[in-house]
DNA sequence: TATAAATTCTATAAAAATAGTAGAATTAAA
DNA sequence: TTTAATTCTACTATTTTTATAGAATTTATA
């Protein structure tokens, strides 16, 4: 399941997808729009900057606008920048891999292939879900 | 990602699958050899005793066996009974369906349609994926 | 019938993650 | 200089996860 944060990720770039090219969204309108807690927002629009999909304006008249278009940005994108790994389980993750503690022999493990598939076809319909693709709709 | 547990109950059924039928195992046997904790793991095999998945004898030279054939529990089925619901958001679950408290019109949604598609491919995939189709490889 | 060895049940607790808040500092337009 | 925005750092409350503890119950068998 996707966390609190991933949802609130996915409708401000919803938000700021809908808007007028150029246009910059202001964090309150993208609250109050998209019915977000605006301290919480301004957090993870920060997030969303370190990520690299999300440009600000400081100062009055300041605010967020997309870096990147709608159909270059994907759930799986998303999901990385605020979930972390897409795959079930760390030792089977592409970008995120690390060794099970409990894992004896990993090469031994029942589990890691099947989980790789499932990663692999999760994947890859994350990766066919963007953010203009959800606009369209 | 799955949590431990659901991985420990994931162990403990590959564990199960490879005794030989009618083979009754003991807790410290699955736990030793799957190194999982014991007194977590007896509370794990009694959620899959309420999920149906497993029996169990109970007294001296008691213990744990399968209740289904391998082939018959899907990694769809321990995510579910452990982890909860596979879809993304509850508002996109078949089995764990909950309207998302911040959502003002779920029909305007434009996030619901896109993870019902990942649901249904990531719930395809994780049905294809069973305990007997692990112990195989 | 007593003992040993297993499951079962209920409660508790420590640690980590999640969700959100607070407030001061900085920036830039008018 | 004022206003209104982002930015930064720290904090906190709640929930979930990951276990642990110990007593009660069940059953084989000596």
């Amino acid at each position: 399941m996707l966390s609190q944060k991933t949802k609130y990720a996915l409708k401000a770039l919803l938000y700021l997808a809908q808007q007028d090219i150029n246009h910059i969204s202001k964090t309150t309108d993208i609250a109050e729009s998209a019915n977000i807690p605006k301290k919480f927002l301004e957090q993870i629009l920060l997030d969303l900057k370190r990520g690299h999909l999300v440009g600000s304006k400081q100062g009055k008249l300041g605010g967020y606008y997309l870096l990147k278009s709608g159909n270059e940005i994907t759930l799986a994108d998303i999901h990385r920048l605020f979930d972390g790994a897409i795959a079930l389980l760390p030792c089977a993750s592409l970008n995120f891999y690390e060794r099970c503690s409990d894992c004896k022999d990993e090469s031994e493990c029942l589990l890691r292939h099947g989980l790789m598939t499932i990663r692999d076809e999760t994947l890859k319909a994350m990766q066919g879900i963007t953010i203009a693709s959800l606009v369209k709709k």
